[in-house]
RNA sequence: GGGCCGUUAGCUCAGGGGGAGAGCGCUUCCCUGACACGGAAGAGGUCAUAAGUUCAAAUCUUAUACGGCCCACCA
């Protein structure tokens, strides 16, 4: 709770006029449609499509991370020339939407039964209408780049027609079937629940020990004992297994119990799933309401008693239990075993039971009437594809992650019993029993010509998501060569959570391998979960939320995005980390400030290339081109912490704190000449780091490109060309670092004498410096003007045969000895402390080398230029320790 | 039970065989003409534990512990 100051909102916004005008200018112009492409990828489709938010809520950290990372890809693919568009769209989120509205429509007093279908789900259209909207501004606000004029929802006609046509061609093929399946079953929500849309609780509860009697009484044994966690289901019970490998129960097998309370006679019988282990080696068998049972049941031909109703509550014919719920039936079976002196003993255990993923009321197993996917022939393709590697996961851990949930992959319940989603396009006819799939609606019976009636179920709604990618491509009038699928097919990237992986990515495949024949993305992004602050997921009750919202308010969308992408990094959770926010809205004040600086420093500038003639330029321009090609290997990495750490790094530790800042002289200098190959590269080098940095950033950059004195293709930084990190490979050359470093080392030297004895920047010093060889002599002499703007030095000399002057404080850097002239002001017991914790140091680093090299396997076996390296270092490191005790005598 | 991720500075996390890094926080100084959402200089770490591989391990292997996730599930 001790950051919840952080998240408070705040009552001004500085960043919204500014990027709601960006925006729409953008929109205006058309930016966001499909664009056209240009240079090498002039002919090359790159596509997104978005996971379509379900139109019950709004924003989360999820969708503003998601949505962060598609941005990033599909604006850097603009500006590299493809021709790009990312698609849009919401989806219906059946059981979502119809428990949003049911609860809206209750607070009114209204019930979904007394106003009927129709009005339900106009009621669910309205809420649409109100809240559907809501996401897709919010995305707006994020400034994403979407093609907002064509945006998609999956019950639009078209893609209903897509639905059924898609059902109707698995039934024909037989890839769907109709069957009496133990489902799970919510009694709240009243539908069946997918297996995988089950979540498993532990919960505290008790181990039920109950006595059975026999009919016959086996070796004088007249009753066995069962345990249970489910004893109200005994009524449901047809029969009691035992372990095949148990010796002790064999004799039991073929006996009869009589069932208690419902009197039932029941068949023992042993079965390999029972573990003797566990309980006491017998168990109650109820194929109804378990699906173990229901297997055990299919094996042994035990009949099926169903005891529950949709509610769960008792069917009639079981005396006083009928019309109770669970919970009262367990009660009463339990109590009604004691009076009978059947109940043995009860234990404490804790176990894990399913509950719904939407209303977390436990799920009852109950045997019912569904519409299945035969998913066998399905997931072969979709297992080949990634197997082979044309879809590629990113991290690739994920792979095995996909190949495990197919394998163990079972048939798929796709119909729920609800009102909101794709009417199951199944047609009966009573009068003659005719029934079939069709894609249009159909009144009278070809067969009899009675009138037929629907399937009044809906299907998941997993079961319309799988479409997605090429139902929203026209699939529905152009079939596979529509040409959006033709152009654009497959798509480059789906960015996902990991928690759908299986639910939508793996059927997502399943469905375009077999409606298209293609893979529907090329490359898809795992992105790691949003936990809150404390680590856990981010829910109401835990009270650990953000609103993205508030979040946007405070850092600006670019802060936002930024932050967000800093901490995309290939784990599979993120502690989500304010800070990291805060300091990205500062980066992008830092930003604007630099660009502010270039701007105003731009007076007599006339265009033309950068120069690499001196050594600062030699040296920013081989940074930004480095930059360019670790920028472009995040990306194509899908690394997107990287990219930020290496787009902040460059632009604030080296362009900022030391370009700039050597530039400040250079500007305000005589040489005309100098001052406009500056003013130049300093134009040239922030003109390419805001192109790199847009897709992270994109209003603060545009805002700045709008600006700048530079050749555009376009009027706006987003349609505009990516750095070309060949082009700029002429200007990489790490060997122009030393002459920075050597003028960077001695600015620093002063700068932390300055601050060891407190005298003030704004006193001038004198400094000399020994130089190691002539050659540093020159790039140090070469550089004295930066040195001495940078230090503000009033005197600055530099030779190889200077000598150290009386009283002063050195500075010892590789190659160089810094004599800072003190004139009195040294504390010569302070400096001596400080010269002998820096040698204690040094000698524990030759310590470890000397080790090293007394090692004779090292000499043998390490790669040459390791053992060269660490021969350099040693030799360094005794100079500098030589050079300290010198000193260390001269102040003694 | 099977699998996966994590354990590195006070906090949040990068790095990934050959001299421990960032941001925040902390200490000292500075509202210097781009920026105090800033600048300069600092302090701070046996890289969870143990064994192994290697000339060399924070990094690779294997176990262990702790934290978390996914799948399967014992009635």
């Amino acid at each position: 709770m001790a950051d919840s100051k952080k998240t408070e909102q705040t009552e001004e916004n500085e960043y919204e006029a500014m990027e709601t005008r960006i925006f729409n200018a953008w929109n205006d112009a058309g930016c966001f449609k499909r664009t056209p492409g240009f240079g090498k990828h002039k002919n090359d489709a790159y596509t997104i499509v978005i996971p379509p938010p379900n139109i019950t809520g709004k924003l989360h950290m999820g969708h503003a991370l998601n949505d962060s990372i598609q941005d990033a890809c599909i604006r850097r693919a603009r500006m590299q020339g493809y021709k790009t568009r990312w698609i849009l769209g919401t989806d219906h989120a059946g059981i979502a939407t119809q428990a949003k509205v049911d609860r809206a429509l209750a607070e009114k007093g209204i019930s979904r039964l007394e106003i009927g279908r129709e009005a339900f789900i106009k009621a669910c259209y309205d809420w649409r209408a109100e809240y559907g909207t809501t996401i897709v501004k919010q995305i707006r606000g994020m400034g994403c780049s979407c093609d907002y004029s064509d945006e998609h929802f999956t019950l639009d006609p078209d893609y209903v027609t897509a639905v059924r046509r898609l059902f109707v061609d698995w039934y024909h093929h037989g890839l769907i079937y109709r069957g009496k399946k133990i489902v799970n079953w919510c009694p709240h929500c009243g539908t069946a629940i997918a297996d995988d849309e089950a979540e498993y609780v532990n919960e505290k509860s008790h181990l039920w020990y109950l006595r059975y009697p026999l009919v016959k009484p086996v070796d004088g044994q007249k009753y066995i004992i069962i345990a249970t966690t489910r004893p109200e289901t005994m009524l449901g019970d047809t029969g009691v297994a035992v372990s095949p490998k148990d010796p002790e129960k064999q004799k039991f097998v073929g006996a009869k119990v009589k069932l208690p309370i419902v009197n039932r006679e029941i068949p023992i019988f042993s079965d390999y799933y029972v573990d003797q282990k566990f309980g006491t080696g017998f168990v109650k068998v109820t194929p109804s309401h378990d699906p173990n049972d229901w297997a055990m049941g299919e094996r042994h031909n035990l009949e099926k008693i169903n005891i529950f109703d949709g509610r769960a509550h008792v069917v009639d014919g079981y005396g006083k239990f009928s019309g109770m719920d669970r919970d009262e039936a367990r009660e009463a079976v339990v109590a009604e075993f004691e009076k009978l002196g059947l109940l043995d003993h009860i234990e404490d255990i804790e176990h894990s039971v399913m509950t719904c993923y939407r209303c977390h009321t436990n799920l009852e197993p109950w045997e019912s009437e569904q519409w299945f996917v035969d998913v066998d022939k399905l997931k072969g393709p979709a297992r080949k594809v990634v197997a082979d590697g044309e879809i590629q996961f990113h991290p690739a851990r994920w792979k095995k992650v996909y190949l495990d949930w197919l394998d163990n992959l079972k048939d798929w319940c796709i119909s729920r019993q609800l009102w909101w989603g794709h009417r199951i396009p199944m047609f009966y006819c009573d009068n003659c029993g005719w029934e079939d799939a069709s894609e249009t609606d159909i009144d009278t019976c070809p067969n009899c010509g009675s009138k037929v009636r629907q399937d009044e179920d809906v299907l998941d709604t997993w079961f319309s998501s799988q479409l997605w990618p090429f139902a929203i491509m026209g699939w529905t009038t152009g079939g596979k060569d529509a040409p959006e699928i033709k152009e654009c097919y497959p798509t480059q990237v789906l960015s996902t959570a990991r928690d759908i992986m299986g639910l939508w990515v793996a059927r997502m495949v399943m469905a375009s391998e077999y409606c298209i024949g293609e893979i529907p993305f090329e490359n898809v992004i795992i992105h790691p979960t949003v936990m809150g602050a404390d680590g856990k997921p981010m829910s109401k009750s835990r009270g650990n939320g953000v609103d993205p919202m508030l979040l946007k308010q405070k850092y600006g969308v670019d802060g936002m995005r930024f932050g967000l992408l800093m901490q995309v990094t290939g784990a599979q959770d993120l502690k989500f980390n304010e800070d990291k926010l805060e300091n990205s809205r500062n980066f992008a004040n830092k930003i604007k400030n630099a660009a502010h600086f270039v701007l105003m420093n731009l007076d007599g500038y006339t265009p033309g290339e950068p120069t690499a003639d001196t050594a600062v330029d030699k040296w920013i321009l081989s940074r930004l081109a480095h930059l360019v090609k670790k920028v472009d290997e995040a990306y194509d990495a899908y690394e997107f912490s990287e990219v930020t750490r290496e787009l902040y790094s460059f632009f604030w530790n080296e362009f900022c704190d030391w370009y700039i800042e050597f530039s400040k002289s250079r500007l305000n200098g005589d040489d005309a000449e100098d001052r406009l190959t500056c003013q130049r590269n300093l134009v040239f080098v922030l003109d390419q780091a805001i192109r790199l940095l847009h897709p992270t950033m994109p209003f603060i950059t545009e805002e700045i490109f709008d600006q700048l004195p530079v050749e555009k293709r376009s009027k706006f930084l987003m349609m505009c060309d990516w750095p070309d990190a060949a082009v700029l490979q002429k200007y990489y050359d790490p060997s122009v670092e030393r002459p920075i470093k050597l003028a960077t080392d001695v600015v620093s030297g002063v700068r932390a004498t300055r601050s060891r004895y407190g005298i003030s920047p704004k006193q001038a010093m004198k400094v000399s410096v020994k130089a190691a060889d002539t050659q540093d002599v020159d790039i140090i002499e070469s550089q004295r003007n930066l040195i001495i703007g940078m230090a503000n030095l009033s005197a600055f000399d530099v030779a190889t045969t200077t000598e150290k002057p009386k009283e002063c404080s050195v500075v010892l850097c590789p190659g160089l000895e810094i004599y800072i002239h003190l004139a009195g002001l040294v504390d010569l017991d302070a400096e001596r402390a400080r010269l002998k914790k820096n040698q204690t140091k040094i000698e524990k680093d030759i310590a470890r080398l000397e080790k090293k090299f007394s090692n004779q396997a090292f000499l043998t076996k390490a790669r040459p230029e390791i053992i060269q390296k660490d021969r350099d270092n040693l030799a360094k490191l005794k100079d500098e320790s030589a050079r300290i005790s010198e000193q260390l005598k001269d102040l003694a």
